[in-house]
DNA sequence: AAAACAGGCAACCGCTGGCCC
DNA sequence: TGGGCCAGCGGTTGCCTGTTT
């Protein structure tokens, strides 16, 4: 980006006043009250009218990707981490798109994932992360094992005594008095619904049965897919979406599944030279 | 103990498309 | 129909924090 143009915009904001950078606590409060009384509406006017200093689109992007209520912090799930690699094969860089299904989760979010883990791993691998050959290592090493981290998960989560140190709240970054919350409506959606079918619509996961094996979308709990299954429900393609497999139907609760894979390295250096260039 | 470095993530930016007049 | 406004999107930046030297 030319300085120019930021020297511009950012002189801009100064002289009609308008705040930039991290939000502060007063900022969060007074936008969330706001939106809490009087909804979401034009961007423009919830600044103004809850007595922001801030664009609308500083305030949009505030809420949506930090204040609202039902979103979901901390790491990914190996199942979200799944259908984020699935998904993004499927559609490349739409994170918005991709983002409708991961309950809870920002395409911000999901944005930073790919680019902090996913290239982080391609690059390890000296591998462009949109060719095949990135798609034949996730499929051949990387998937495998956040399958495998699932199952042990669910099994782990069966048996609540050995979770007890599980923390309910993800690692926090913002400032102690962040107004952040964290809902726990597992108590609101018990238990997992049953699944009775696989897809085969995978690019990853192609060997999986073609009996549909489909997930209700009404069972989120915290706003994730609480399940040894993985998938969603596809709108415009009325149809909903499975890619994973696993013969443990059992009670989890997702608040208590925060192991974080996503500091592992994805995958044994020894096991993928044969992808390296 | 302190400086340098690296990674993660919140926030910003410009672009685009939709809507309204 | 075209111009203005706005929301949403994806790309990028820069700060903060943890790690390494």
């Amino acid at each position: 980006m030319e300085d120019s143009m930021k020297t511009k915009s950012f002189k801009e904001s100064e002289e009609v006043g308008l705040r930039r950078g991290p939000w502060t606590l007063e900022e969060d409060t007074l936008l969330t009250n706001y939106i809490l009384h009087n909804g979401e509406g034009r961007w423009n006017l919830v600044a103004k009218s809850a007595g922001l200093k801030r664009n609308g689109k500083s305030c949009r992007l505030r809420w949506l990707n930090y204040l609202k209520p039902d979103i979901r912090r901390g790491n990914l799930t190996p199942q979200e981490q799944l259908l984020i690699l699935e998904l993004h094969s499927k559609w490349g860089n739409r994170w918005s798109k991709i983002a409708q299904y991961l309950p809870g989760r920002t395409d911000n979010e999901i944005k930073n994932y790919w680019r902090t883990r996913v290239q982080k791993q391609a690059r390890q691998l000296n591998i462009e992360s949109n060719s095949d050959k990135f798609f034949d290592a996730v499929r051949s090493f990387w998937v495998p094992r956040l399958i495998e981290k699932m199952e042990q998960n669910s099994f782990t989560n069966c048996c609540p005594q050995n979770n007890n140190n599980k923390s309910l709240l993800p690692p926090q970054s913002y400032d102690s008095t962040s107004t952040q919350t964290y809902t726990d409506i597992s108590s609101q959606n018990p238990g997992l619904s049953n699944i009775d079918g696989s897809s085969s619509s995978s690019i990853f996961m192609p060997d999986l049965t073609t009996n549909p094996h489909f997930i209700d979308p009404n069972t989120i709990i915290d706003g994730s897919m609480c399940n040894q299954e993985l998938g969603g429900y596809i709108p415009e393609m009325e149809e909903y979406y499975y890619m994973g497999n696993s013969d443990i139907g059992t009670e989890c609760h997702v608040a208590e599944a925060y192991e974080d894979v996503t500091q592992d390295p994805m995958w044994n250096m020894d096991d993928i030279w044969q992808f390296r260039e």
